[in-house]
DNA sequence: TCAAAAGTGTTGAGTCTACACCCATGT
DNA sequence: ACATGGGTGTAGACTCAACACTTTTGA
């Protein structure tokens, strides 16, 4: 009967087949439309961050940011990090999606992501990393259809392309899967509509909207950012009740608008998450 | 400037230092209690299915069964096959928890874990894997304090222990951590209060609790596990309303009962998780 | 007969939606 | 002046918790 401490001295965790693990990232942030007229606010649209890949496999292929988890780090700090190297900024949220462990999902070998959303607020200028030949904002929008299927429709500058997928009911929720070959590598076609889905869900409950925007903000660009996610307009006047709960009054005001002043608010404590600065604490 | 197909013969995945990769289940059923007169239906308690490790690390502590990812196989897969391998039969649901990947959570090495919540209906003799020296169904109590703080009472027969937990809010969400020495093996006692705080806000919005029972049930025995997952009671009067959507009448009645029988009802499709028996679908 | 659950009806409180309406602003 | 968003008020629809009440059964 040997000891625990002699076990361990004896164990050796090399002796066994194991995948590799990578955390990928899904990173949003909202870009901002200036109106025609000097009266209209700003509009939004959603924005995910993709890189074209300057490696195989999928060479010149566009794909969501991520790497290797390295020995010293949790999978969460991984993200995080990922996210800082090619946005230069720390995320206002970092929030689980999922694993995504198909036996044959990278032509490398076995190797099992996990996915996370990143939300920033305004703007930053993604950093094509040494792998990557381009990094770029996207323009997305997203169609659910009741029979399952859905499309998600990407667009930067001269470059845009269509994804159609179907959801279908697997032994552990719902998972995409692509209908057509399309320039998204890997599996990321699924992981992106998944951190959509997401991403509607909970805008709808008020738990990501706060972390497009700055620290204070008026209840209109609020309600901008949960229309585009969500996809359902809300009369103001009742939006702004519904939001009470969630926010707090400032003493500021917008200025300069062609319209009346506007107060500033922030989110209440207790809802949201925003990541802590230090990485020990994850 | 190679090929794709000659980057990926070149490409040895054994190269780089790599993690490896377990499933752990949450196993849980509902045990019912019969009561003292004959015209009382039975109260149900809820159980989960732990076993006592035979081997170091955390030998003789109480674990949630679980074991290594084959590299021929899905997560998912491998939580069922750990599911069935423990209980003999295929849970109702299966449902992802999420990853935990702390570094120093076990002392053999890097080892990320793939925590998933399985349900079973009715009655399941565990059975002691070949590392396992005990397997057992525990009754829960799970309370949870508006400080945060919250208790796991485990009890199965003469073996009872408390678990004293504190949620944090983290970068990604909340956590669980122990207050506590207790006979918990590696971070189990964490994932086990995640997966009971999970179960607790489905089972509100009734999404798991069909798993718990045989496909033809009465409400009052839906309203029973849900009451005893969520701890809030409510009028049979009311649930049998707000559940009304979730359902669909049978032509058959319970029989044998000291009072009025119960009309049978069974899942309606589209809400929770079945899983699939073919392995091949994950 | 009677305790227990099955099942229906109702009332009042609260919430949500749609709409009407006035306010304040900068060009 | 006026378009635009800021902001309040409110009637009707809807939802929900609480409670009263009747029905059906087996020992």
């Amino acid at each position: 009967m040997i000891t625990e401490q002699e076990f361990l001295q004896n164990y050796n965790i090399g002796d066994y087949d194991r995948p590799s693990v990578t955390a990928d990232v899904v990173i949003f942030r909202m870009r901002t439309v200036v109106g025609n007229s000097f009266r209209k606010d700003p509009k939004s649209i959603l924005s995910v961050l993709l890189i074209r890949r300057g490696e195989h496999p999928f060479r010149n292929e566009w794909a969501l940011p991520g790497g290797f988890v390295r020995m010293t780090e949790t999978v969460e700090v991984c993200a995080l990090r990922e996210a800082q190297e090619e946005t230069g900024v720390t995320p206002n949220a970092l929030l689980y999606l999922g694993v995504f462990s198909a036996v044959d999902r990278d032509p490398r070998g076995r190797i099992i992501s996990n996915a996370f959303t990143c939300i920033l607020n305004g703007d930053a200028t993604p950093t094509a990393g040494s792998d990557a030949s381009d990094a770029r904002w996207f323009d997305v929008s997203f169609r659910e259809d009741p029979d399952g299927s859905c499309l998600i429709r990407l667009q930067s500058d001269e470059i845009g392309f269509d994804v159609h997928l179907s959801e279908r009911r697997t032994a552990y929720g719902t998972a995409f899967t692509t209908e057509d070959r399309h320039p998204l590598a890997f599996d990321h076609a699924s992981i992106l509509a998944t951190a959509l889905k997401q991403l509607r869900e909970r805008a709808a409950r008020f738990e990501v909207i706060f972390d497009f925007l700055p620290a204070e903000f008026t209840l209109f660009a609020l309600q901008n950012v949960q229309e585009t996610l969500t996809g359902i307009p809300v009369a103001p006047a009742n939006f702004r009740r519904k939001v009470a709960d969630f926010v707090e009054e400032t003493e500021n005001f917008t200025q300069g608008a062609g319209h009346r002043p506007a107060k500033l608010y922030t989110r209440k404590n207790g809802t949201g998450h925003r990541p802590e600065t230090e990485r020990s604490k994850l």
